[in-house]
DNA sequence: CCAAGATCGGAATCATGATTCACTTGTTCT
DNA sequence: AGAACAAGTGAATCATGATTCCGATCTTGG
């Protein structure tokens, strides 16, 4: 038998997997999908065309492998924050300063993942994650509703206006980023006020300014 | 002089290149920028590739020219609607719905309008589009603002998170269209606690409750 | 070192859609 | 009718980028 696949080649093919995949973010994230090229992948990893596709059956795979890597970061990152112990309201601020901070950190990648249309299945997921997303804040709407910290309201329209002003508000043609810092609370107390949580006299916790 | 353009020929050439614009428009109204391709325009307006052509020099005019007079008919109803005589929260109401039923009527085009990418031209005509779009709200809420209608606010931000806000729940993945007027009067609820102009205290339920 | 089998590389091939162009069909006017 | 010229047509040509393919190169175990 004069051949076998070896420890080390599996580590070789592991790391070229993850290289590839990692290049490909690193397009995307300055690039978005719409730059996303099997030869640009190539290149910045200084590998051959040929070599991509034994690693990913297609274009198509190889994207949607991205957008659900850096997706699930960003899910997760909204859920450890959202699910904490604490106030509903004090959570809520600290999920806008985190949307509004990876926002600002890599706006690209931002709006690649939110909005830019890309193939069917990137597509398809994108609307899976966006859903999550907005999922996410709705629950938190839903409990400071149930405890009385929040008036009733439609939580689920709450909170899918709430991403898309977010979204609007930090990628939008207006946006300013001379000052991010001021930006983010004055995100928090419009947001605060729209779901009907300014007028409680509770505190409202300006920090949520963790990463 | 054996040919001269008579007024026959005129009326024609205007005519054929309304045609082509229109048959653009509708191809857009379905299948969105993303769908528009010179063949399907020509087809659908009983042309051939190279008409299209000799009234449009290449496709990016085309579509920045059907992307104009959509975005243009889209303004200039908000504006109407806004600057009217009247309450400053009545004409927001009205803004808010005008934009909605838009939305609801034609999904695809509103949301081709404001947010799929096409052609580097389009994008920009698009940017200035959503610039003016959010404008025209934010100068109303600046007038509420300088009336004391509403509380002092970054009207900026606060107009580009209506407008970003109204464009993911009426065209975003979680919309609803089962009732459409339903949808409208809540979203004009929570658009007027958000810009703090729900004096009325209907929609305000005692936050006194446990916990 | 060799044979077997795998990965690499990148030119060749395909697919899609914009753009051109040589040609046909009007239209106008004498 | 015929000269002069514009409009219409669609097959041919280009451009871009995904996908394939085959020789070159590497690894392994004997």
């Amino acid at each position: 038998m004069p051949y076998r696949e070896t420890a080390k080649i599996r580590d070789h093919k592991a790391a070229q997997h993850q290289k590839i995949l990692r290049c490909a973010e690193s397009v995307v994230r300055k690039h978005g999908f719409g730059g996303l090229t099997i030869q640009a992948v190539a290149d910045r990893a200084q590998v051959g065309v040929g070599t991509v596709y034994r690693y990913f059956p297609a274009k198509d795979a190889l994207a949607t492998d991205v957008f659900c890597r850096a997706t699930q970061r960003e899910t997760d990152a909204l859920r450890n924050v959202l699910q904490q112990e604490g106030q509903v309201i004090e959570r809520l601020c600290q999920g806008i300063a985190l949307f509004a901070q990876r926002a600002l950190l890599a706006p690209r990648l931002a709006w690649s993942l939110i909005a830019e249309p890309a193939d069917a299945s990137v597509d398809a997921a994108r609307n899976q994650y966006r859903r999550n997303y907005t999922l996410l804040f709705a629950r938190l709407l839903d409990e400071g509703v149930e405890s009385g910290q929040l008036p009733a309201q439609d939580t689920d329209l709450a909170a899918a206006s709430l991403v898309g002003g977010l979204a609007e508000s930090l990628l939008g043609p207006l946006r300013d980023h001379r000052d991010a810092q001021n930006t983010v609370s004055e995100l928090q107390t419009f947001w605060l006020r729209a779901v009907g949580a300014d007028e409680t006299g509770a505190a409202r916790p300006d920090d949520g300014a963790n990463a």
